[in-house]
DNA sequence: ATTATCTATAGATCTATAGATAATGC
DNA sequence: ATTATCTATAGATCTATAGATAATGC
């Protein structure tokens, strides 16, 4: 397993040396998780994460050098899971003989569940990535890495695109698809409105709309495609 | 002119009675909405406020009962701004004889040029509506206005849209456009990829993405037939 | 013998107020 | 005579550390 790059020299993590080193670790970051989706990290201290792992401040202060390195190994742990997934959802192998139509449902319902799996955790981790250039710069390669993927999976199938232009389609339909999953998957901006629409109702008017803006052909009525 | 909610008794701002307590007043909100509109309000520290409004911090308190009272008045300032330019952008006399595509193309000048014109503000206020149910409140009701004021404008003109459901083609537009306008004017999320492309070109995709989607009659200048 | 944890607390902010001083306008 | 401002500081957090105590594994 590669260590992530926020648990460097330069934000110090320890690595025990006993077994119970590592469960209250784990229970550290996973105490910051919880407290820092819910409420961010700065309104969280460091007294409210020892008490939600179960340990004192000091022991807290044993495993991470300070707060931003406590913040740094989290991230690294959320973007690590949030990496693997990725890679292994936009992998070509696993999208052999699916079309546009299938991809981009795919890719709605991953995120789906995947926002609702951490409710919260996208917005504190935008609102840590407001006050540090590097957690910033993850979050953004993170998501970049993601659209790479998915970009090529569907030039790969630019001949299904009726659009004249499939390269922008491209872009355009992905930053369409990202900033509307970001809207309905947001804790704070939940539009009364819209959140009254199912989940299928608005991933079928999503691939309507994306459908017609790229002039791929029309639905076969044959659904499902892993 | 209407004194704003937040302005009451409960979130109490001083009513000057000297000429230059006024000048304080508004330097102050000057100071403060620059600084949580840059790093956020929990970041800026009143004595932050004060420097930058060029007074003490005495003075602060002078005018402002507390810090939340400081963030109501200050958001009372931006929402009554928000709601005024809001009602006058979507009174339908504004927009007799224009087309959908009119209104679409209107919302989305208007709305980047405001989104420019307050760097940041949007997410302070998300940030701020995170903590506090009455600014998410305020918040929500703000956007609801907006869109309930478009939908009328554009289910006036239904009989445009060739889409079968034209209350749900009007909600789906208007969230797409929302979610992809909030996306481009975030100061956190900018995206490299889409941030090379020109508001223009952007505004240009998203009509014919919209265009096609509510089956709206051809713009004009046709660019690419099916 | 070393590693992990806890308790207690120093030091750094930051909010909010009290009391002194300056400016305004009747 | 009242209103506005400033200076100085008390009180509340919160981060981070020092030193004492407990648990682990060679």
């Amino acid at each position: 397993m590669t260590r992530s790059p926020w648990i460097s020299d330069l934000h110090w993590v320890r690595i025990g040396r006993q077994t119970r080193s590592q469960k209250t670790q784990e229970a550290i970051l996973d105490s910051a998780e919880a407290l820092f989706s819910e409420k961010g990290a700065d309104a969280s201290s460091m007294a409210d994460v020892a008490a939600g792992a179960g340990c004192s401040v000091g022991a807290v202060y044993h495993h991470f050098r300070d707060k931003r390195a406590l913040l740094y190994a989290l991230f690294g742990r959320v973007s690590e899971d949030f990496r693997a997934t990725t890679q292994d959802a936009v992998d070509p192998a696993r999208w052999e003989g699916a079309s546009i139509r299938d991809i981009l449902k795919g890719y709605l319902e991953f995120s789906l569940e995947l926002g609702r799996a951490r409710p919260g955790f996208q917005r504190a981790g935008l609102e840590a990535s407001l006050r540090d250039e590097k957690l910033r710069a993850n979050l953004e390669e993170a998501h970049a890495e993601l659209e790479r993927g998915l970009t090529e999976l569907l030039l790969a199938r630019r001949d299904e695109m009726g659009h004249p232009d499939p390269v922008l389609a491209t872009a355009f339909v992905l930053d369409q698809l990202g900033s509307m999953l970001r809207t309905r998957l947001d804790s704070v901006m939940r539009r009364s409105q819209l959140e009254t629409r199912s989940d299928e109702e608005f991933m079928r008017e999503v691939l309507v709309s994306v459908g017609v803006y790229m002039q791929i052909s029309a639905p076969v009525e044959t659904e499902n495609k892993p």
